[in-house]
DNA sequence: ACCTGAACACCGTTCAAGT
DNA sequence: ACCTGAACACCGTTCAAGT
């Protein structure tokens, strides 16, 4: 009680902001953002709430600096590789990071203060596209399909909270039970051939639309202007809206 | 003060779930999710904060409901068109109706108690995409592909909380002068030429890429087997799927 | 310089009590 | 049946005070 003579050994001891983040982010990790509060997280550091603003403005500024050490996480465009593998890496990459961290996915482009990871992610990205022949006007758009998709991805199938009661097949299967079949036939269809076939192949959804954005960027990037398949009438209207 | 007279003219006097919701959306719609309290949401119905709990089981459950009320807003497939346009205007849809309501957008695909028009919706396009010939599988993937990419835009684009200090456009050019245009080149020509161009072209990102997606899905959808770029090794495994 | 104690103004939710 | 009053257990944040 007296003694704590361990020194600097253990990183027990004194605050600090990266301690501060980095059980912040443990915290949640696994129990989702709800279970981050400033108070559970002083108390898991053995100190008093208040202690937590010497090392952090406040709690937004908090959670900024988690999500830039998440983008931090994601790793950049490496060299050699042509523009379509280092772009499929990387949506891999953000992907597994998201995964780890499902709290962040509405937090990542959503955030009014982009840390200086996120700055730095996002113009070697542009960066490779660039230098891969891409106009500055189609690496922006190719980007925006892509992290839209890759985003999308995350939001739609990996941003359910943990779930407290067991495994998400079982679930599935719940669920199926409760639908009635002639209300929603298209749904207990779909639901039943992926519990079917033991959400393994459901797996790899990702990579399959991953491979159609990709190789429409490729075909979009030869044509001079892209056709849009839905207006006869680009000009002459002057609000024009589809309805 | 004393005679509250004007009886059931006036949609004022009695609470109802109904009354409940749609406040309680208006309210997330002007200020955020932040902004919605049992508290101030009691108050601006003229009632004590205990009184919402005959309406509504919890919060949790208000924002199911409300979740709800926003897919009751997206409209359905109808019925003549080809599978491609009906996609599209979906896609349009459920993007204007995201951007009325930010802060559902996070909110949509990640709660775990479905409500019935979320239901009706999904089962109602998964039908249009059958009914055009799709498999299951096949059109579980590109609807999967899809609202990946619809929520995903909203997520990357739409997202921001309401913004008390000016125009995105000011917002933006005030962010560029921050950015050492050598620290990160890339990204600060991407912004340069969107300021330069006031925004207007920007606003068809999304139709840019929702071609694209589309496409992509009716050239997959002709051909056998996707071919993924990836994956110099799909089969020789000895543990392939039971399909 | 860093942490503590104590307080302030808020939350969501419950429960007995009123009408 | 519907709403109120009052309370409980929590929040984020501030500020004087200790070391």
């Amino acid at each position: 009680m007296a003694a704590d003579s361990l020194g600097e050994a253990t990183p027990r001891r004194r605050l600090s902001r990266r301690r501060v983040l980095e059980t912040a982010i443990s915290r949640a990790d696994q129990g989702g953002l709800d279970a981050l509060t400033m108070r559970t997280l002083a108390e898991e550091l053995g100190v008093v709430p208040a202690a937590l603003y010497r090392h952090v403005t406040n709690k937004d500024d908090l959670i900024d600096a988690m999500v830039d050490l998440v983008f931090a996480e994601i790793r950049l465009p490496s060299g050699g590789a042509d523009w379509a593998t280092a772009m499929r890496r990387r949506a891999i990459s953000v992907l597994e990071a998201l995964t780890r961290h499902r709290w962040a996915i509405g937090l990542m482009e959503s955030r009014r203060n982009p840390g200086p990871a996120n700055l730095r992610h996002h113009d070697a990205v542009l960066g490779k596209l660039r230098s891969a022949g891409f106009s500055v006007a189609m690496a922006g758009r190719a980007y925006s399909l892509l992290d839209s998709y890759v985003y999308g991805f995350a939001l739609t199938k990996v941003a359910l909270p943990p779930d407290p009661s067991g495994d998400p097949t079982e679930r599935a299967r719940a669920m199926l039970e409760q639908l009635s079949s002639n209300e929603f036939p298209n749904l207990v269809e779909l639901m039943t051939e992926h519990v079917a076939q033991q959400g393994d192949d459901y797996g790899d959804e990702f990579g399959y639309g991953l491979e159609i954005v990709l190789e429409g960027i490729e075909r979009a990037r030869r044509q001079p202007r892209p056709q849009l398949g839905s207006s006869p009438d680009t000009t002459s209207q002057p609000d024009a809206r589809p309805t």
